[in-house]
DNA sequence: GTGAAAGCGCTAACAC
DNA sequence: GTGTTAGCGCTTTCAC
């Protein structure tokens, strides 16, 4: 029997001296380390910082640490990372866009390990995910450039290996499906969601004997490198050509002209991302879940109606 | 004795069933973590995603894991992170831009944990530091906007605390001093290194019945706020007012005008800062070393000749 | 050199 | 409810 002024002695003493539990020491008596992992490939990219902090906020809140993996967009080292949080030092894994899932989460969800997969699916009927409303808001972003007048929309397309990519390029293409304009091959130019690919994408676009009087790039990255190979051609931002970004970075809005863009609440993902982990850490049976989070598009002065010739 | 074919073989096995060390048990027995923290206040600033970037590419060759704190700038939860550093998670703790570092520090070199403060020094004289040429930098920049014939320059400064903002300022005024030009506390504008801070600042500076005709902001952040400010008020940069940031963050050559600033190498000081640790971690009692690292003027469009009146 | 044993600081399971 | 014990997976020490 402890008295409860016993107890609040030695309460009070542990605050005094410091005390701390040693989470090592914690976890591996089989108890919460309270940390989970988030494995990203490009810690360069705006788009990571955010759902970084989208991620951090929520983690504030439940009380978790973060470890932040990087896997410098080498893809082997996804699944040797992956591997190494088998040694427990994570409760749960956030994988944000993933290069080659399928080579790892179906170990991870026979182990039954906890994680959630931002901003990338369509892999695996299994795995719960994270994403925008990517399809729709390709759709809204070429249909209102349709609507100025652009009959020739360039594409600059994304990592083909990312859904995110491949939903954007398909609702470019149904936006001109809607209205009856030929789906162009030539106006669709190669990226991965970079700045140089997007300036080299431009670059080619611009080339073209009938180049376009807009360009949709599939994310903020790659619209600034277009933006840049643009004016290096002397030519004007909306008056000689419309751009069109997506994501809304947080310097979208900084660019000049400040950037038209599809709006992905990107770090709402991430804190919808890291709340959805907490539940399966607490409960690893749970149903598999899938968020999808709303798009906008965002009208600034990058775009304009189609000049007559 | 084990031969070494058998020793082979079992390594082999290791190899194939994917074993991996548990790296809490190691340390709790006594090992390396093979893990550092890092402790900043601001994830959605591009400068913590620099030094994020540094940090990380350094401890991916060192072989190192990273846990990544932030404290969303509130003071308190500085020591109270730090402290629970002590419970074993991590073998060295990094600290970029600490608001109240002589709150725990000492405690920590009591107790030989090591750790590296980045960008932020004069607190103490034991603290292993890495910082950059701050002082240089800001007299290179103010001395030449005086070059470009302006006299009345307005400096927005950074946060108090920091000694890289009180560094940049000192700068600001040995610049003018060397020209004989008068300092006037009129054209200082109080700020804390952020965007909104900047735009504040340069609206304080243009309600100046001599508004300045040039304007040196602490950072990059502020000085973008400072641009749009500026715009908001009908003026153009560089004919009306030039401006010059601190820092040369990636989006700087992104803006229009592309921003001429002071380049710090960012993401080498955060690569310097976990080099500097990881000796740290495997010799305590090395001395305390203080590394700096130089800045350098970056001209691009943002600034000009004064202009006649 | 190798093998056995102790113990890091906790949690979980058990007895009281 | 409270006190005790075993044991998580390693590293270290010590005996061989």
């Amino acid at each position: 029997v402890v008295r409860a002024d016993k107890r609040e002695r030695v309460l009070e003493a542990m605050e005094r001296l410091g005390y701390v539990a040693n989470t090592q020491a914690r976890s591996l008596a089989g108890g919460r380390a309270q940390v989970i992992g988030l494995l990203v490939h490009d810690l360069g990219a705006a788009y990571t910082g955010e759902i970084l902090r989208g991620v951090d906020e929520e983690l504030q809140t439940l009380d978790f640490d973060l470890m932040l993996y990087t896997t410098h967009r080498v893809r082997a080292k996804e699944s040797r990372y992956v591997s190494m949080l088998t040694s427990g030092m994570i409760d749960g894994l956030l994988l944000l866009l993933p290069l080659d899932p399928g080579a790892y989460l179906k170990a991870l969800r026979e182990r039954r390990f906890p994680y959630v997969v931002i901003d990338h699916q369509g892999f695996d009927d299994f795995s719960p995910t994270v994403t925008a409303t990517n399809w729709q808001g390709a759709f809204e972003a070429t249909t209102y450039l349709l609507n100025l007048g652009h009959r020739r929309i360039g594409f600059i397309a994304g990592s083909p290996d990312l859904s995110s990519a491949q939903e954007r390029f398909e609702g470019y293409k149904a936006a001109l499906e809607s209205q009856s304009i030929a789906f162009e091959p030539e106006l669709v130019a190669a990226g991965h969601f970079r700045h140089t690919d997007g300036y080299r994408a431009a670059l080619t676009l611009l080339n073209l004997s009938r180049p376009p009087t807009a360009i949709f790039a599939a994310n903020d990255a790659s619209a600034s490198g277009a933006v840049e190979a643009i004016r290096s051609r002397g030519l004007s931002i909306p008056d000689d050509i419309s751009i069109v970004g997506f994501d809304d970075v947080p310097q979208a809005a900084a660019m000049y002209p400040p950037l038209t863009t599809v709006r992905q609440p990107i770090a709402a993902m991430g804190l919808a991302a890291a709340r959805l982990l907490y539940k399966y850490i607490h409960d690893p049976a749970l149903p598999t879940e899938r968020i999808q989070l709303s798009t906008e598009l965002i009208v600034r002065g990058s775009t304009g109606p189609v000049q007559m010739r």
